[in-house]
DNA sequence: ATGGCCTGATCTTCAGGA
């Protein structure tokens, strides 16, 4: 089976270019993150009628999370247990759902904005409630991953120049640690292969010709458990989706797996 | 290719993205 995630920013802005994504790529199942829309706006009717069930914990302008799948949509489950609020509310970051014999995770995870912002800290406690929401199924038998935009780029080598990102957020130790927590659970980096170049980037930012430059981050990343990462056949980002008109600034990571 | 960001709402200006 083919599995993805992709941080479409903006489901309704993409919707044309996404339905053809998910045709000519033949993906069974996509973990969608910054739908930027309400659960009623969700284009459930046009995924239907490709064959994809959807499931989405979204409220409007920003965050928002779905998984679509042609391979059976169970379980489902909106939200983080445990996770912390925002603002007084629990954003809409995280959905997590059974698609045939996989269980997955569709997270957004929290920008951090600058590191003395208060969006810093509430990142780092959403990611510390996400450990452990995912432990018991990250140590199970059944292939589990979560996927999604991380904002996080796991190592220098995950940036364009690490020196830009001096004292910003996505590369701090902090963040980086975090990671490193969800790996302890028993989850591993599923690193993609890159199409061009020599880094699997999967984010360039729209202004100053970042994406001709190369100038990008991988930050939307598959963490697998055993069973799910030993399945694995392939992983490459698709940056063709990152070119053209009406392209989000992230590109799909496509996951083929033995199962 | 000779370029220099995009989105949706508070809607002609802004917050947020990272």
């Amino acid at each position: 089976m083919r599995i993805a995630t992709f941080n479409v920013n903006s489901i309704t802005a993409r919707l044309p270019r996404l339905l053809a994504w998910l045709e000519s790529s033949g993906t069974d199942v996509l973990c969608i993150q910054e739908t930027k829309c309400t659960a009623e706006q969700f284009p459930a009717d046009a995924l239907k009628e490709l064959g994809y069930e959807s499931a989405v914990n979204a409220d409007g302008r920003w965050n928002g999370v779905a998984v679509v799948s042609r391979v059976g949509l169970d379980d489902v489950v909106k939200g983080l247990p445990g996770g912390p609020e925002y603002g007084g509310v629990q954003e809409p970051r995280a959905l997590s759902a059974t698609c045939g014999p996989v269980r997955v995770w569709s997270v957004y995870v929290p920008n951090g904005r600058e590191v003395a912002h208060e969006h810093y800290a509430y990142k780092l406690l959403w990611l510390a409630a996400l450990k452990a929401a995912v432990a018991e199924d990250a140590a199970g038998d059944r292939p589990f991953a979560v996927l999604g935009d991380y904002n996080i780029a796991p190592t220098d080598a995950d940036v364009w120049d690490p020196s830009f990102f001096e004292g910003m957020t996505h590369v701090t130790e902090p963040e980086r640690a975090a990671l490193a927590g969800l790996r302890e659970t028993g989850l591993a980096d599923v690193v993609p292969r890159p199409l061009k170049y020599d880094h699997p980037f999967t984010y360039w930012d729209y202004r100053q010709l970042c994406f001709p430059k190369n100038r990008g981050m991988r930050i939307d990343l598959v963490y697998g458990n055993e069973p799910f990462a030993g399945a694995v056949k392939d992983s490459y980002v698709d940056r063709e989706e990152r070119k053209g008109k009406g392209a989000s600034d992230h590109a799909p990571v496509v996951v083929d797996l033995d199962l």
